[in-house]
RNA sequence: CGCGGGGUAGAGCACUGGUAGCUCGUCAGGCUCAUAACCUGAAGGUAGCGGGUUCGAUUCCCGCCUCCGCAACCA
């Protein structure tokens, strides 16, 4: 059987503009997904949007539009940035607004309720007079509203449905210690672990329609809405149009269980990329949430750093602002690429600056891969009677194994290596000089040089398909390309 | 005592109980196939602070300082 792979991004809330983060959490999981893919792996690869909740239907009525106006824009926002980030074009996008994504979720709601792990209380929220609006324990400070300091905060009593968590603390527990790569990386896991051992609260998971419409009907109450995430998790299942219905008989063909079962159950899960600040929804509730419906966990989540800029948190006010679009206008989609897989860290916060940015394309792009690949070329151009095949398809040993880690920047430097290593070989044997003295020899040198830029161009696919592309061509070709990346000033 | 991560050359990072490494940047030399690119060499760090364990700690333990994120009904 063919092994396949089932990766998807957090969707992102589109309460604002796409930005950095998702930029490079989208690219990180396109390069897995195309990394398998070209082991011969199938791939089901999924991102999309998550449209509904409070902040969105504020930010909907400040601008004076229907909620479902305003997510259609950003929906087209967020499809827009896929091709310039280079994203495979078979990926899927699901909204959180699609039909099937709401009958799915509305599916989940009815098998963890009959499943008896939904129940309605009675819960306090905390009200602002000064600002009337709810607030949140993290917006308060020392108990009080921040801009009303002298106002007490006044509780509120609301019906809402609440999720039986504590009920899956010891499932968790025996999850994370069977699986110990269940969270990359393993550091994340063993703080999921620690919070899930000091104990689990139920929680929210619905809204008052009164108070905040923007959401999926709960369909045992149509007084109530889903709490956004609730709805938003499920999008990981209801893009394998979980809950599978059966389709008739008479219509014949596959079920589209055989979908659920094809990615979800046979793949063993999805590989899911989110933010640290995911890390609870994600590889708790979520997993909680498939539990109390009766299905398998996913298979991993991947636990990515936050991108700074200055050492700061990006913010319009403070202007360090990176428009990923930006970068890929004045730069381009795979020097973008390059940045995001060999220059940032992993798992890691890190710094994502224009200079950092420049100095990284001069220096990797343009001098490194761009130069050697002109070098070699021109002498295989001038020297070799026509095209060399390249022999080497396998990806080495070390790259197969940091990508299989997800640690695609120790992947990226092997091919850096390699760069630098033909590059010595160069100066060291110097065929531009031997051409003149021994012929044979020079060739056989220029021959193996261009191999090495055929492996080089092989591991550069998931990362820098178009550059890869290009590579392959020029071997194809045997002529020296235009130069791949322009060095800037 | 809320939780987690970090503090190592100008910058970004790594490894390690026993002369501190890599990439980028800087300076000098070499080469000329190539995008003033490439190769070689050099300068540059008392490894946040204090204490402990040890023959010996940057590496293990404790305390402190400091930076960042999270702190569950915000997504």
């Amino acid at each position: 059987m063919k092994e396949r792979t089932y990766i998807t991004t957090t969707l992102p809330y589109v309460n604002a503009e796409p930005h950095i983060g998702f930029a490079v959490e989208i690219i990180r999981a396109d390069i897995i997904a195309r990394y398998r893919r070209a082991l011969g792996e199938e791939v089901f690869f999924n991102t999309g949007t998550d449209e509904h909740g409070q902040k969105i239907y504020q930010k909907a009525l400040e601008l004076g539009l229907e909620p479902q106006a305003y997510v259609d824009q950003l929906a087209e926002k967020f499809k827009a940035i896929l091709k310039p980030l280079g994203i495979s074009e078979d990926i899927n996008f699901v909204r959180t607004t699609d039909p099937a994504h709401i009958a799915s979720a509305q599916a989940f709601w009815r098998t963890c309720d009959q499943n008896g792990f939904i129940y309605k209380k009675n819960y306090q929220t905390k009200y602002c007079i000064g600002c009337e609006l709810e607030k949140t324990d993290s917006e308060l400070v020392n108990g009080k509203c921040p801009d009303h300091p002298n106002l007490a905060i006044e509780l509120r009593d609301e019906e809402n449905y609440f999720f039986k968590f504590p009920a899956f603390g010891d499932k968790l527990l025996a999850l994370y210690k069977e699986r110990p790569d269940f969270v990359i990386p393993a550091e994340r896991q063993k703080e999921i672990k620690a919070l899930v051992e000091r104990g689990l609260q139920d929680f929210s998971i619905s809204r008052l329609k009164t108070k905040m419409p923007w959401g999926i009907a709960v369909p045992t109450d149509p007084e109530h809405v889903m709490y956004v995430w609730f709805d938003a998790l499920v999008n990981y299942i209801s893009v394998l149009s979980w809950p599978c219905l059966a389709r008739a008989e008479s219509e014949g063909g596959p079920n589209d269980l055989d979908n659920f079962n094809h990615w979800w159950l046979e793949t063993g899960g999805a590989i899911q990329y989110c933010g640290k600040d995911n890390l609870r929804q994600q590889t708790a509730m979520w997993q909680a949430m498939l539990m109390a419906a009766g299905l398998s966990p996913s298979k991993q989540i991947v636990i990515d750093g936050f991108i700074t800029s200055g050492g700061q948190k990006m913010s319009k006010s403070l202007g360090n602002v990176i428009n990923p679009l930006e970068v890929v206008e004045k730069y381009d989609t795979d020097a973008l690429r390059y940045f995001v897989a060999g220059e940032l860290a992993m798992f890691e916060d890190s710094d994502f600056t224009w200079e950092r940015f420049h100095e990284a394309y001069n220096a990797k792009l343009a001098n490194g891969l761009g130069n050697l690949v002109s070098r070699v070329m021109k002498m295989a151009e001038n020297y070799l009677a026509g095209p060399v095949e390249i022999t080497k398809k396998e990806f080495p040993a070390d790259y197969v194994k940091f990508l299989s880690e997800f640690e695609i920047g120790k992947a990226v430097d092997i091919v850096w290596q390699k760069i630098s290593t033909l590059d010595l070989k160069i100066q060291q044997t110097q065929p531009f000089k031997l051409i003149k003295e021994n012929k044979e020899e020079a060739v056989k040198i220029v021959t193996e040089l261009v191999q090495g830029v055929g492996e080089i161009a092989k591991m550069l696919e998931p990362i820098m398909s178009t550059t890869a592309e290009k590579i392959n061509q020029a071997i194809a070709n045997n002529k020296m390309p235009a130069p791949l990346f322009v060095r800037k000033d």
